[in-house]
DNA sequence: CGCGCGAGGATTGTTGACAATCCTGGTGAC
DNA sequence: GTCACCAGGATTGTCAACAATCCTCGCGCG
């Protein structure tokens, strides 16, 4: 069947994984922006040919996501997207502070001044994106912050918690952007955890890395049973 | 060979999942327990037959471990028991030790009187064991404990992370429990957990967990290179 | 009118066979 | 002797069909 070359057009040949890991790839993406709403059924079937994947495929995407915490299966009623109550999400929210604290303390030990530089620049591109009222994009300089300080961290572990952690509440990300004056106080949490990594001091760099995403998840607890 | 030990057969229908699970769970602890080594080659066909499974089963409880962290799989050259090297069972400590903060923290915010008293029976238990030499119970103790740690913080998100952590380094950790002098450390860490937990202070809790944890860590590696 | 209940459709779980790919061993050229 | 290279076997990836199970809807009964 020709129609398969269609999938993954933009990708290099590189691609060291077959149909089966994209197929995970995709499916994971798709819930992760939201195309499938929470509690939602995935059938099999369909799922197949809407990405043109061999049933198999899917199948074996949905265990790996079921695994990650991200769709429910039950054994002869199929698997629907997780749904991630409110209290969940504060959960994870204080799973992640701790570990993101663990991230910030190993930053702080291992950044090179090119590193530093790097994480300025971010904070930078960030406080321009605030004061011209471009919160989606300080949101987006706050992702990229993250992932600079799990790259220099170089805590493979805690990176591979922290996806699976990110992931899961992705959901419920976009109201702590719209909490009043959060923003500000964002992204002078992460200046304060910048410069506690510039300064090469581990213990303020974890404090701050955690009392920033505590204050998100404070953020969380304050917004009460908003719908969706 | 008998190792199968009559693989489903005493299994009455309240099975709630399907075969699927009972590969999962079964290979799991398989791996668990030793029975395959680190790099060791998982050929579907031969799973299939030593569980008697079928190949999808396998196939699927392959793709879930994988995610787990507990094996590797590359696209046409199957699965293999993932090992896990020293550095690597250093970083998942050190994730451990964030994360049963957490719990600890928890435990001592939620903690009945009921469960204070469940916790110091552990604890004599395992002052007993240490004092008529057995070693291999007081670490026993050390495992309930903890699991009675996680039950009394009510914290499902810790609960999924730390289950999937402990099952990765649990390859390396009969190391730890044999360096000199580490038994009694140990038990009066978990004493400062109980007593902390027990006076409902989180901090002390936390720290306690957290301290108890990362002297795991230095213990491992303290000890080199050593083999397997 | 409410309710147990069975038939039918829909969906998943499983099996077997086939295609695609990788690894191993041997062979020949230089 | 060493290296490129190519069959042959072993193993995984994929597909289609079948069995098992669940959910829904309509029907008869109290």
């Amino acid at each position: 069947m020709g129609d398969g070359s269609g999938i993954g057009a933009g990708m290099p040949a590189g691609c060291r994984r077959g149909a089966e890991d994209e197929g995970y790839l995709r499916l994971r993406q798709a819930i992760l922006d939201g195309r499938f709403l929470p509690n939602e059924r995935l059938v099999e079937a369909d799922l197949s040919k809407m990405f043109n994947l061999g049933r198999a495929a899917i199948r074996t995407a949905l265990a790996r996501l079921e695994q990650d915490g991200l769709v429910e299966r039950a054994p002869f009623r199929g698997a629907r997207v997780r749904a991630i109550s409110l209290a969940e999400a504060i959960e994870i929210l204080e799973a992640r502070a701790v570990l993101e604290g663990l991230v910030a303390r190993h930053a702080a030990l291992n950044a090179t001044p090119a590193d530093v530089a790097a994480l300025r620049a971010t904070l930078e591109r960030m406080e321009a994106d605030y004061r011209a009222g471009d919160l989606a994009s300080v949101s987006e300089g706050s992702s990229r912050m993250h992932r600079q300080l799990l790259a220099v961290a170089r805590h493979q572990t805690a990176v591979r918690l922290l996806d699976g952690l990110r992931a899961q509440n992705v959901r419920h990300q976009f109201r702590t952007i719209l909490a009043p004056g959060r923003g500000r106080g964002s992204i002078e949490e992460h200046r304060t955890i910048v410069e506690a990594v510039a300064a090469g001091d581990p213990k303020r760099a974890e404090k701050a890395a955690r009392r920033h995403v505590a204050n998100i998840a404070d953020a969380l607890r304050r917004i009460p049973t908003g719908t969706i």
